[in-house]
DNA sequence: GAGCACTGC
């Protein structure tokens, strides 16, 4: 049977005007409304102009930076690491922190961890006598000021990747400019491939006069070297970009020479979808003789780590490679021999709400800086075209940024750590663009209530310091320093571990029903924080083995993670001499400790079925992920955190006992009348 | 009955 065809039209950029150009007959199986794309000046990578202020070494640096791609080198042969100083670099990504410290190493002839170095989190590969310059991812800086406030071992810091304004790179900033105020000597070089320069600019100028001769910080331009990328726009609006996807992916196919394709798509349901469909398609095309096969693959956070490596295979000439990503491939992967990129303008965003202290994933509009980036992936090895499933107009619309982080995230564990740097008044830190005043209350109340914050908004010491230590938030920090009292410090440090682990259960899309069989061999009626717990100590008594892993559809690379964090957390229980103690079997003595860190997250079931909040009697319902999904519903239970998609859902969920609220969290609940759980709202002055 | 974008300490 003959695939139904319809007709397609685009132009090519540079024809005069819709419609001149040729048509061309496309195999789709969809009959809606086709794809169509604007004639556009071809355009390289959107990109600003600036005056070059004046720049006694540009020259200098511009040909360094031609011919290494980085500044730090030119400092380093300036002095800048004279006399044991430090050139600090950081990357908002591990994996960026890793790669450009051996890129710099290989170039300078260096040895990876003497002169050149790294740090990241559970991997130090630098030298404390030897190391000069210095990658670190930018949470890593932040720690790094909790035991060197001034940060005294750096001459030079640069943040790289600045214009992506991750927390932590905004936290940094932050920071940084209340050290600068102390140390004059200390210089920043802030790298950002947008137009932010100008934010950046006037955030760091200590300059109060009008004469620009007295600025204090200065932007140099670089000219990036990527390959010109084509933009092609849709004449009318996309009414379903998941089908315009599938079918630009083929109308590429069909009419352009060779080079891989890129599609971004906001989630793994969206993914999966096209994926499916390009592969029906494909199928058929190959029982027409096409000279070329498509490959088409998935890629997204939560694919195992075997599927995820095979977007990197190279693929024959006579295959063509199509990656089906979410947001992960914009920044986080880069993906050798994509020419064409397809965008459909969305991606899903954290959002959080301050009066709820809820979470949610929102799908939402990209921003222009998103799509040019997203195009840019395109011209990485020769130039390229994007397909916009959008119109010209509507890209016009677009935000010029994302909103940062800072500004959509609870803050609770950024402002405990902001304390125990010694910031007293939070709300007048200065935030490169600060958050939302709501949403600092609300963490200092939480705070507050957890003991790490007196009446005053002032660290607790001992409980604040040692909270602040943790690398976890504050709930579990809570938990875990609790936990020795409790008499379970060797079941809360595992069960804290494996709760920082995503998709410890692996589901591939073929066995997903086998699989879940295996996994509920680990589940317990008491929920999802004792079923770790089962999962974890099974894996130790199997030896730590992969084996075994992979016949329980167990994610082996998590596990091993969650030992070394485990390990991590001990040591930070050792410090603080939490007693080791274990329940030896008695589940309640841990369900407790978990109310002791977790009590402000806790539901009663409602009548209907779902779950209300005591906190503000909010619907909840019980993540499909949960081991107590789709079992009898426990009275009460608490959670690890709510996530809002289609629902409200409580992620992480443990049974618990109404009188171990009132009993352990008294500051926070007390006991009604009538029998039931009202929340007391907790001030902090 | 139904679902998780992506990082980081």
């Amino acid at each position: 049977m003959a695939t139904p065809l319809s007709t397609m039209k685009f132009w090519k950029p540079g024809s005069e005007a819709p419609g001149l150009s040729e048509e061309r007959d496309l195999p789709s199986e969809t009959t809606g409304s086709p794809v169509v794309f604007n004639p556009h000046t071809a355009l390289s990578i959107e990109k600003q102009r600036q005056k070059l202020p004046v720049f006694k070494h540009r020259n200098n640096i511009l040909y360094l930076v031609e011919s290494y791609q980085t500044v730090i080198i030119y400092l380093l042969e300036a002095g800048w690491a004279a006399e044991g100083r430090v050139i600090g670099v950081t990357q908002p990504r591990r994996v960026a922190a890793i790669s450009v410290s051996n890129r710099v190493a290989e170039e300078r002839g260096a040895l990876l961890g003497h002169e050149v170095g790294y740090t990241i989190r559970f991997d130090d590969c630098s030298d404390p006598q030897a190391t000069r310059i210095k990658f670190l991812t930018d949470g890593m800086l932040v720690r790094e000021m909790m035991a060197d406030p001034l940060l005294k071992k750096y001459s030079v810091l640069m943040l790289d990747e600045a214009h992506e304004r991750t927390l932590y790179t905004d936290i940094a900033i932050g920071l940084l400019k209340k050290i600068q105020k102390k140390r004059r000597d200390l210089r920043l070089i802030v790298a950002s491939a947008t137009l932010d320069a100008k934010k950046f600019q006037e955030f760091f100028n200590l300059n109060e006069t009008s004469d620009p001769n007295k600025d204090t910080c200065g932007i140099l331009t670089v000219e990036g070297r990527t390959f010109p990328v084509d933009m092609f726009y849709t004449i009318s609006p996309v009414p379903d970009y998941v089908k315009a996807t599938v079918e630009t992916v083929m109308k590429i196919h069909e009419t352009e020479d060779d080079g891989d394709v890129l599609a971004f798509l906001t989630g793994q349901d969206e993914v999966e979808k096209v994926v499916s469909q390009l592969q029906e398609q494909a199928r058929s095309l190959s029982r027409y003789g096409m000279k070329k096969y498509l490959r088409v693959m998935p890629m997204y956070a939560g694919l195992p780590y075997a599927e995820q490596m095979k977007v990197f295979d190279r693929a024959p000439p006579t295959v063509r490679k199509v990656v089906v990503a979410t947001n992960m491939a914009e920044t986080s992967i880069t993906i050798n021999g994509v020419v064409f990129v397809i965008d459909c303008a969305f991606v899903k965003l954290r959002a959080y709400n301050p009066s709820t202290a809820i979470e949610s994933l929102v799908v939402s509009p990209i921003s222009k800086a998103s799509a040019s980036q997203r195009a840019g992936r395109a011209g990485r090895n020769r130039s390229g075209k994007c397909f916009r499933l959008y119109t010209e107009e509507d890209y016009e619309k677009l935000p010029a940024s994302t909103v940062p982080e800072m500004q959509r995230t609870n803050l609770t564990p950024v402002i405990l750590q902001l304390k125990a740097l010694g910031i007293d008044n939070v709300l007048r830190f200065s935030f490169l663009s600060p958050p939302p005043a709501q949403t600092m209350i609300q963490a200092l109340e939480l705070l507050y209530a957890l003991g790490g914050l007196d009446q005053y908004g002032r660290l607790t010491d001992p409980m604040g310091v040692r909270m602040a230590e943790f690398p976890l938030s504050p709930m579990f920090a809570k938990m875990l320093l609790e936990s020795g009292n409790f008499g379970c410090s060797k079941e809360i440090v595992t069960i804290a571990a494996m709760m920082q682990i995503q998709n410890i259960f692996v589901l591939p899309s073929n066995q997903k029903k086998v699989a879940a069989r295996q996994h509920r061999k680990f589940a317990v009626a008491e929920g999802d924080h004792l079923t770790m717990l089962n999962v974890f100590e099974a894996f130790l008594k199997h030896q730590k083995s992969s084996q075994w892993c992979q016949e329980h559809f167990l994610n082996y690379k998590g596990l091993l993670r969650a030992l070394t964090v485990r390990e991590q957390l001990r040591r930070l229980m050792n410090k603080f001499k939490v007693p080791r103690t274990s329940s030896e079997g008695d589940p309640d003595v841990i369900l407790r400790c978990i109310v002791a860190g977790f009590f402000a997250n806790a539901a009663r079931i409602h009548h209907s079925g779902s779950y209300r909040t005591l906190r503000d009697d909010r619907e909840l319902h019980i993540h499909p992920n949960s081991v107590l999904f789709g079992e009898k519903p426990p009275k009460w239970v608490v959670y690890n955190e709510v996530v809002q998609t289609a629902k409200y859902y409580m992620r992480d969920v443990t049974a618990v006992e109404s009188s171990w609220l009132v009993e352990l969290a008294p500051h926070f609940y007390k006991q009604a009348k009538h029998g039931s759980l009202a929340s007391k709202r907790s001030r902090v002055l």
